[in-house]
RNA sequence: GGCCCGUUGGUCAAGGGGUUAAGACAUCUCCCUUUCACGGAGGAAUCACGAGUUCGAAUCUCGUACGGGCUACCA
């Protein structure tokens, strides 16, 4: 049965889109934005676009758009129609949009909302200062003190006479004394705002660049988007796009909006920043990202050894659940399964534990093949030459002991190369001429032994054991560490039977020269 | 300060008038394992507060408190 979308309109196909502007590293938040946004479209059979808000010149940072786009590909969350792919909207990126901007702006100054303003930046500074009371700590440009500033609404004709001139101006939306705007949001309902509270905010710069506020209505509308998914931080922006549809004469074509909850630190409060990650040692960004003018490195989740598959499933959960007790989804189980309206409300404080349970969860539940590639760049960069088959083997071997993605070198990396130190002092002061003489015999009985299975070797050295009477658990503990070299692993006879006979002899012969035997 | 949004264990959360208020992470105890894990069993721990509506409120209403967001020619 087809379930009735109340928030889908008939015969329009579902667009929505991701808008980053690329000043820097993608955040946590921002992928969560992302995956709701793929999550939404997918499950409607609708188009998921990427578009690049660069209209802030002094922000801009180059590589951060590629930066976005390799982020979104590690996810498997690829755009339909991007700057890099093209599309029918194209171009994508709103600098390239510049253009198109001016003539929707100066339609609202024409119908009498908006206004051109010439305040230079100081001297909005002193009205901010001349304004600045304890009852209102921070002053707005807004629909109480617009008539004593200099725009085109306090004098129209030096207004006409400065355009002429070619001085600066901006255009700022006019907003109404008094009205009631509200709005449905999909996750939190009707939103009631009153304009007399919102300023006049700017919608074309001095640089003829669009802000946000006019970009963000022009372009979702010329791209028809249906659906408009945002963080929270946008909320209080909102009455004034809502307006903007509306002075624009698009208001039947409004995307239906849905303010998503914020991440917040997992200590004390406030939304999760960059700065939370370093302090508290784990990453916020999806990727490595380094800062092109400081060279400042900020670690990203791919690097710290997170699956993206386990990536986007912990996502996914920071404020949404299916309202079942499955918290492991696939992708595909996820747009399976996902919808906006059990997003909740309030924010989510993010919890590295719970992310490195996901990691872990499904490193288990991937195959040696799925993991193997991976795994190989952590071996390499250790600089452990591992064959793909004997990997493929310690990689099942071993997964289920392993977290992080590097994890596989530490619990693995003793079956490719001899540990670098051995755990002699765990044993030492227990240790006896009789165990050496143990160990020798057992390397003979080894070294006569036919068929190398790990069955065998464990019979060989009970039987030995017993003759020598030797508890096998004080024989156990030492063999473990001239094989692994510290007290970890697989099952020793499990592990000794991967390792081969030479090298396994060769192993227990370099300790007990190491104990002086 | 103003406006807006939010509030179920330490964390993520289910539950939307009647429940012993699920589950997961973390934590603690025990079992399994002659290591480390995995796995299993169990414990401790929650409806912010106050009124109201109701036979009955975690659930509905209103206040209060607390938290958060916004308050730029940044997004």
């Amino acid at each position: 049965m087809a379930m009735s979308n109340s928030y889908l309109r008939a015969m329009e196909k579902v667009r929505v889109r991701f808008a980053p502007s690329p000043t820097g590293g993608l955040h946590l938040g921002g992928v969560r934005t992302v995956l709701y946004n793929y999550l939404f479209a997918r499950k409607h059979l609708g188009d998921f676009v990427l578009r690049i808000e660069d209209t802030d010149q002094h922000r801009f940072v180059s590589g951060a758009e590629d930066y976005i786009v390799e982020c979104l590909k590690w996810c498997g969350l690829v755009p339909d129609e991007s700057p890099t792919q093209g599309g029918p909207y194209a171009p994508y990126r709103q600098s390239e949009r510049k253009s198109s901007y001016l003539a929707y702006a100066e339609q609202l100054v024409a119908a009498g909302h908006a206004y051109y303003a010439f305040d230079t930046p100081e001297e909005l500074d002193e009205m901010r200062a001349r304004y600045k009371t304890e009852e209102n700590p921070s002053p707005q440009y807004d629909s109480k003190i617009r008539m004593h500033m200099k725009n085109s609404l306090t004098d129209p004709e030096k207004a006409k006479q400065l355009i002429a001139e070619g001085v600066p101006y901006v255009i700022r939306i006019k907003m109404p004394e008094h009205e009631d705007v509200s709005f449905t949001d999909l996750i939190r309902g009707e939103v009631h705002f009153n304009t007399g509270q919102s300023d006049d905010k700017v919608l074309l710069k001095a640089d003829g660049m669009p802000t946000y506020h006019l970009a963000v209505v022009v372009d979702d509308y010329l791209m028809k988007i249906t659906h408009a998914f945002r963080g929270e931080e946008w909320l209080p922006s909102a009455p004034a796009h809502i307006l903007l549809w509306k002075y624009l004469g698009w208001e039947k074509n409004m995307p239906q909006w849905a303010h998503l909850p914020l991440i917040l630190k997992p200590d004390g409060h406030g939304k999760l920043s960059k700065r939370d990650g370093d302090k508290l040692g784990f990453p916020v960004f999806a990727m490595n990202w380094t800062d092109p003018k400081t060279g400042d490195l900020t670690e990203g989740f791919r690097e710290r050894g997170f699956l993206p598959e386990a990536f986007v499933n912990l996502l996914a959960m920071l404020g949404w659940n299916a309202g079942t007790e499955q918290e492991l989804f696939s992708l595909e189980e996820l747009v399976a399964q996902f919808s906006i309206e059990r997003v909740h409300k309030g924010g989510a404080k993010f919890d590295f534990e719970k992310a490195k349970w996901f990691n872990h969860e499904w490193i288990k539940k991937s195959s040696g093949e799925r993991l193997l590639p991976d795994v190989k760049i952590y071996f390499e960069k250790a600089g452990i030459p591992a064959a793909d088959d004997l990997l493929l083997r310690v990689i099942d071997l071993v997964k289920e002991r392993c977290t992080l993605l590097p994890d596989f070198v530490e619990q693995g990396g003793f079956f490719f190369r001899r540990p670098a130190s051995y755990d002699l002092e765990s044993f030492r002061g227990k240790w006896t001429g009789d165990k050496t003489s143990f160990f020798k015999t057992y390397i003979e009985k080894l070294q006569a032994l036919e068929k190398w299975e790990f069955a065998n070797m464990e019979l060989l050295f009970k039987e030995l054991a017993a003759e020598k009477n030797i508890k096998a658990g004080e024989l156990l503990a030492p063999l473990r560490i001239m094989l692994v070299g510290a007290k970890f692993g697989p099952p020793v006879f499990t592990i000794s039977e991967m390792l081969g006979k030479g090298e396994t002899i060769a192993r227990i012969e370099e300790v007990l020269q190491q104990l002086g035997e």
